[in-house]
DNA sequence: ACCAGATGTTCGGCTTGCCGTACATTATTC
DNA sequence: GAATAATGTACGGCAAGCCGAACATCTGGT
């Protein structure tokens, strides 16, 4: 009963774990959850009755397991979890992403949802803080890879007058490219400036809580162009270029 | 089997409880254990045999509770976590400290020590960041705290402009305040410079880390003037004056 | 000295979550 | 198409944690 959709912290990680399974092989099996998770096979069935008790899986024994919708979405919010998490520690704290991805793994369970609302936002706000957000947690980098030795904030100083600079003609072309989410190729980030009125999609944005302001970045691009993935507060999203093309952005 | 000490969640809960009433109140009842805990006392009784079979703790039936040297050190550490955690939630994310306390009491069991350092470091980082990190964080009070409307930056970058005014005067009267501990007020933080020779307090500070640069803070001081309670890498510690004396430091 | 009432303990019982072993089913290979 | 290997399931058992009810001990007022 630890979160939101009352799953106990073991059932959150059988489920996460068949997310992750089926998106990158095909299917599922029993075999691969376990070890994945370091259990018994016997340990799997159990979880797995008690996640179809649940309805969050589809599950007939020696059949093929796949989610339900409610299961979709319950393990979406996992992974964002993790992956809020895992972002923060690596962008922010200069974690080496292999310990970001275990400690996000031990702590995503534990994490209320306000809290990880302001992760998410820290980093959103580093990202485009007009006064050289990026830069001065590169300067953090710095402050503890070394011995703590106070000469270090030297660089960090260093860096910021490049910043300034830059800034300052920056400021001159403020006039940023404002265009829409569908002009943007992967790896790019922009601000939201207006949501236009598509239905389902833009019903589905505004539950997340996306406002004029929020952050988004395009993960990829199918080949043909038209399923664009793109990222934004910490979910993952597919969109056809129709839909993109009604959401307009501002690049950061 | 989760952290250092092999205890379980629910027994490091148990032991911080412990340490917290007896701070608190003088003796520790079973009754306000399970009062904090929100569990029955029969609930109580088996987790003090557990931890008295790990000897944390001094356990007789009926016996006034207290804590072994060992417990004191393990619950020394539970507490620690909960509060560096706390701690960075309130001064970094600008949580508010009910919310970050709750937070932290549920995390506190999950966090890896390595991240767990990082939060510390990043919080003595913008602390002494030469270029404005307080304000700058504060900036992203002002952020989050709004919706998000862009326009927060302005406010943001207002801020540092009196920073670089100030920073400017600093630079010239760099040559600060190298002085001892001892001399230090409550409420005053100061970098560490030298640990003078001193037997088992230097002993204790290298074991958790103390190097020179690292951050102290007075936390008050007895009326006579001489216990000194400070806090150290989130460690709380108690030092006599003569002590004291013998460590250098610059204030911040 | 004694008798409530408060506090502490023990006991049986419940759930979750794990395991190993033995059995069932599916896949593969000849 | 049958034998064998791989995989999945069922069952009993164990430990951690929690509870409520019944019993034990302590403590203060008389």
């Amino acid at each position: 009963m630890t979160n939101a959709a009352g799953l106990s912290a073991s059932l959150e990680d059988y489920l996460e774990a068949i997310f992750q399974i089926i998106r990158d092989k095909q299917a599922a099996r029993a075999k691969d959850i376990g070890k994945r998770l370091k259990v018994s096979r016997s340990s799997v069935t159990g979880a797995l009755h008690a996640l179809a008790e649940r309805e969050l899986i589809n599950y007939a024994p020696y059949d093929v397991i796949t989610l339900t919708d409610k299961g979709k979405v319950v393990a979406e919010d996992v992974v964002r979890r993790h992956e809020v998490l895992r972002d923060f520690f690596v962008k922010v704290l200069a974690v080496d992403s292999k310990s970001a991805d275990e400690a996000a793994c031990r702590m995503e369970h534990a994490i209320p949802e306000a809290i990880l609302e302001r992760f998410l936002e820290f980093v959103e706000f580093v990202e485009r803080c007009p006064r050289g957000g990026s830069s001065w947690i590169k300067g953090f980098g710095y402050y503890c890879d070394s011995d703590n030795e106070t000469g270090n904030c030297e660089r960090c100083v260093g860096l910021v007058l490049g910043d300034v600079k830059n800034r300052k003609k920056d400021d001159m072309a403020d006039t940023q490219t404002q265009t829409t989410l569908a002009e943007m190729r992967p790896g790019e980030k922009a601000a939201v400036v207006k949501l236009g009125g598509i239905g389902a999609v833009r019903r589905r944005l505004l539950d997340m809580g996306v406002t004029a302001g929020t952050l988004v970045e395009v993960e990829r691009i199918a080949p043909l162009g038209d399923p664009i993935e793109v990222k934004i507060k910490g979910y993952h999203l597919t969109l056809r270029k129709e839909e993109a093309r009604r959401i307009k952005v501002k690049t950061v």
